[in-house]
DNA sequence: GACCAGGACCATT
DNA sequence: AATGGTCATGGT
């Protein structure tokens, strides 16, 4: 078990704010779930972050993993300042973007397209329990690779089977594709993000928010488009992409935490 | 039985 | 550039 001091960090929001889909709530409200593939417990005990496992990853994985030694004043200085947001600023101080696997990002937010959280979460169960016995971490892109698009249907994917069997061959076989998406500039990423089959804006500005730290993405799904119009443009049916750059312009390198305080308060219906 | 979910893709206009 | 239909699956 290692425990440290965290501060300003809300576990919960964290973890159940759709960033990622692999850690389950436990009755006694701690969470389960792989963090740099290690299996871990976590929880809160006052300003004490608790984690336990067999293997434990370090303090410094940990406070990576969480964005915990960011300093989230300037964001809160967006969310102080516009009245309509601060609500979900008083609900869910301490929320912050999770930097996870990179592979992990990609793979999910491709079955996430058209889905929904709850069932995103069963087809991340399926594939860790099939795919990874013994361990049930999530599949390396290797492991999808060599398997059937029948296999991923049967594990629940539908007709998103393809899409990641299809990308999980790319990656595995282009050693080094990750790594040239972390060193380019947004644009640039978002550009070879896209060029995967089954990614397109949308799920592109989650990989690149979630796994790749470009936290100016700003992901738009129908939850966002939702609450955008409603806060923003008077109830208007304006497009995605002109929320998109409404966004940018406005939070500019910080929209993408600002949007997920946007799309965790819309789903707990404060916005 | 229609509608929805952290949409993408293709064909038309 | 914008619109419309289609794509699996499970929950409401």
């Amino acid at each position: 078990m290692i425990r440290f001091s965290v501060l300003d960090f809300n576990l919960q929001a964290t973890l159940e704010s759709g960033q990622v889909f692999g850690f389950e709530r436990l009755p006694d409200a701690s969470f389960r779930g792989f963090l740099r593939g290690k299996k871990v417990t976590l929880r809160r005990e006052g300003e004490t972050l608790v984690v336990q496992g067999r293997t434990l990853p370090s303090e410094r994985q940990v406070r990576e993993y969480f964005d915990l030694d960011r300093d989230l004043s300037p964001v809160y200085a967006h969310l102080e300042t516009d009245a309509v947001l601060k609500p979900a600023l008083e609900k869910f101080r301490g929320l912050r973007l999770i930097q996870q696997d990179p592979w992990e990002a990609l793979a999910c937010f491709i079955l996430s397209s058209n889905n929904n959280v709850k069932r995103i979460q069963g087809i991340w169960r399926n594939l860790s329990a099939k795919l990874s016995p013994g361990t049930n971490a999530f599949p390396a892109a290797s492991q999808i690779a060599r398997c059937h698009e029948r296999t991923l249907r049967e594990l629940g994917l539908g007709y998103r089977a393809p899409f990641l069997q299809r990308t999980a061959l790319f990656v595995a076989s282009s050693p080094g594709t990750l790594d040239a998406i972390r060193e380019a500039s947004y644009e640039e990423a978002v550009a070879r993000v896209i060029a995967f089959p089954g990614i397109g804006p949308k799920v592109a500005d989650c990989v690149l928010l979630y796994g790749f730290q470009k936290v100016e993405a700003f992901p738009v799904d129908v939850w966002i488009l939702r609450v955008m119009r409603k806060l923003y443009f008077r109830g208007r049916r304006v497009s995605e992409e002109r929320v998109r750059r409404a966004a940018a312009r406005r939070w500019g390198a910080l929209a993408g935490y600002v949007q997920q305080y946007l799309f965790h308060g819309a789903r707990n219906g404060i916005l």
